[in-house]
RNA sequence: CGCGGGGUAGAGCAAUUGGCAGCUCGCAAGGCUCAUAACCUUGAGGUUGUGGGUUCGAGUCCCACCCCCGCAA
């Protein structure tokens, strides 16, 4: 039987590792250290350390690949082929090397477009109407490796980051189930990238989140579409950072607005962008909770014609 | 002991140096209206997170604890 070692950190990669620990032989999970996390930085270890845990699969947490230890470890597992989804470090080759018959990877974007670590953020930001999940080869550079299977998704015009993440996920747990069997059963020829057409995303930081109030409407939507799930998009109110937890695009149109500006239209909350308006559906003020915009006005009667910055 | 904000009526928030605990919305009853989340009248609701302390008197000051949240990670 087929030895699959699997690196793995997240949520998702958890839930793939479980699906794959169905049909083949998992000799061992690396994934990243236990990290501190939460505002009591209480140590826990990684979702994938856990479904390992509960499986009884061998667990190794290097904190870093590029010494002998970790390579001798990896070595004695003796694994035929690796799957990599989502662990949150490079990979160094001689690791790689390891891999008798290669390693495996997903990412959801349709390779050779979206490479780096925010494909599904990035689509959503930059107004796209299709995505896909790409199953690859992995060679020593990002998301460069030869691509084994690929399949196309249409993306809703409305759809946030966590629903598409939430359909990618589920093609990509179906992809890579499929794609496994048949690439070790010769039936795949590994397919070169046309690297002259790659583009990049990077890395996403909490200031990817702050609302530029003189980009049109229709951008800030997208940002509040790709970056739904983190960081949010926010901005300030009275000095306070005020989360935008849930807005809507609106045909309400605001003439010579100062971009920021709130605006009561009909009991709607309605901020004016640098072309056209958004409305204000959920928010949160720093330190209170999410609350509703019709709510947050009753005890913050200044909102209204105040300018958002 | 990482930094910080907060807990007051069903909801969102006020309450000056400690001095009758309020506003808006919602809710209930009645009225008005062709009519919009309309308007008018009346009303119900609180042991101010919990336990102590100071005081003639505590939402407010002091101590301890519980819970929620923003930053950070």
């Amino acid at each position: 039987m087929t030895k699959i070692l699997f690196f793995g950190t997240s949520d998702f990669s958890a839930k793939i590792l479980k699906a794959l620990s169905n049909q083949f032989e998992i000799v061992g999970v690396v994934t990243q250290t236990d990290k501190a996390v939460g505002r009591k930085k209480e140590f826990r270890q990684s979702p994938v350390a856990i479904i390992a845990g509960e499986l009884g699969f061998k667990v190794l947490k290097p904190q870093s690949l590029k010494n002998e230890e970790a390579l001798n470890q990896i070595k004695a597992l003796n694994a035929d082929i690796f799957v990599v989804i989502a662990y949150g470090k490079i990979i160094p080759q001689n690791i790689l090397d390891l891999a008798k018959q290669g390693a495996i990877n997903i990412h959801p974007s349709l390779l050779p477009k979206y490479r780096g670590p925010s494909p599904i953020q990035s689509v959503l930001l930059n107004g796209e109407k299709e995505t896909g999940v790409t199953i690859m080869l992995m060679d020593q550079l990002m998301d460069h490796g030869k691509i084994l299977l690929q399949e196309k998704i249409n993306i809703d015009p409305d759809e946030t980051h966590a629903q598409l993440e939430d359909k990618l996920y589920t093609l990509s747990e179906k992809l890579i189930l499929k794609t496994i069997p048949q690439y070790l059963d010769n039936q795949i020829t590994p397919l070169e990238q046309n690297h002259d057409q790659a583009t990049f995303c990077k890395i996403i930081s909490k200031e990817d989140g702050k609302i530029d109030w003189i980009k049109p409407a229709a951008e800030i939507y997208n940002q509040y579409r790709a970056y739904s799930s983190w960081p949010g998009i926010w901005s300030t109110y009275n000095d306070q950072i005020l989360k935008i937890k849930k807005i809507t695009l609106t045909s309400h149109l605001l003439e010579q607005s100062i971009p920021g500006t709130v605006y009561k239209n009909e009991n709607r909350i309605i901020v004016a962008a640098g072309k056209g308006s958004i409305e204000i559906l959920e928010l949160q003020l720093e330190g209170k909770t999410t609350t509703t915009a019709t709510n947050f006005i009753l005890g913050h009667k200044d909102f209204i014609g105040s300018r958002l910055a």
